[in-house]
DNA sequence: GCCGCTCCAAATGGATCCATTTCGAGGCCG
DNA sequence: CGGCCTCGAAATGGATCCATTTGGAGCGGC
């Protein structure tokens, strides 16, 4: 796959995909070379190629002669990536799951526990990524996993939006999920695990569906 | 995504993605910039970009300040692949067979009469791959169908050596299967229809699993 | 007053040239 | 005789310049 070519390239990469993440850069947001590559104090070249990088992982898309834009979805696509996710996720779980060190199931109640001691969004949304990720430590499935992180950095920016919205009503799902999750994994109970991954990802999505502002 | 950019550039991701699915380039080869970029008449720029995009794809991989191969996989990630393809070639199908024609299935059926007549490895490869994908032709899901193409084209070099390799010892089986989905689809049973389709793929991937010579 | 045509500025696409990195061949030293 | 070091060719990475395309502003005609 393309973790390679161009030092720069990959840094102006990096660069973009953590201002998409973060929500510096809103889907439909045109992204132009020049400005890019003056900010950066790079040529182009790079610049050009890093956008290549970052659409093909689905957060930019391209249209030739035109230009590149934030990837924008609509509600439909968003709760077809859900639905791939709660597909890929579980499977990702179970080649990482026998792997997982008490240690590693430590550090995922710590997660947890932050979370429900935090209010802010922003924090929550990277502590979340965190634990989902720490799950999936050990994987040794790149494809997989490059997969499953191009769906869940895809919908960011909807996930941000929805937890602005229902801001901590649904906390103690998330919570029951979470802990659910962690006490199979400490049961070494992986189809269960599984099982409880499936379902969180499903609630979500369904909540989602119920939100149609989000989508503007 | 990256559907866009580069008249030139998408022409030469085309040659090159035909060339890796044709077999003229097996994996582990080298492709060299210089070279391509001579015999296409063409400056190394466009070739550069042509490079991400089939890798974007998969189908090669870049090693920075090293350069650019066809990629190979060992028979675990093969068997991944499978497994990706099993959760979500159903998923594909239901978004597609509730739009299926009456005309489309008697294309399905006859698509099958050829594979049945034929006994070339290249040519079952091709109708094979018709038959599958005029299955999904109404899909309307994008991100789901470039993640089931590119899924299917990397194990294609790997699919070819396992044809050559079973000959026609697994044609009556493989077609049973066909017939079987193009029926459930007939009766508009597309509960069935995703069964059959995930069977389909798990026996293929048993098979190959039983087949370690096709990893050489 | 509205629609359409022309032309121009701005942005993307491509070619060429130069810099940098890699890897292997060959020689030198131990 | 073998291992290491150096040097150079070859390939990739980056910068600059030019070509092409696009879309909108402004003018003209209906």
């Amino acid at each position: 796959m393309s973790e390679g070519a161009g030092v720069a390239s990959q840094r102006i990469a990096d660069q973009l995909r953590e201002r998409i993440l973060t929500g510096q850069l809103a889907p439909g947001t045109r992204i132009i070379q020049d400005e890019l590559a003056e900010e950066l104090r790079t040529s182009r070249l790079p610049v050009r190629e890093a956008l290549r990088i970052v659409a093909s992982q689905g957060l930019i898309t391209l249209r030739a002669n035109q230009g590149a834009w934030v990837t924008r979805m609509d509600m439909r696509e968003c709760d077809l990536t859900y639905r791939m996710r709660e597909r890929l996720e579980p499977m990702l779980l179970t080649e990482s799951a026998p792997h997982l060190t008490d240690d590693d199931i430590d550090e995922l109640s710590e997660l947890q526990d932050r979370i429900e001691r935090g209010t802010e969004v922003e924090e929550f949304l990277v502590l979340d990524r965190r634990l989902h990720w720490t799950v999936y430590r050990h994987h040794n499935a790149e494809e997989l996993a490059s997969i499953c992180a191009r769906l869940w950095d895809t919908t960011q920016h909807y996930r941000r939006a929805f937890t602005r919205l229902t801001g901590s009503q649904r906390g103690w799902i998330i919570g029951a999920e979470h802990r659910l999750l962690i006490q199979a994994l400490r049961d070494r109970d992986h189809v269960s695990a599984e099982q409880v991954l499936e379902l969180h990802i499903r609630r979500t999505r369904v909540e989602l569906s119920r939100h149609p502002e989000v989508f503007g």
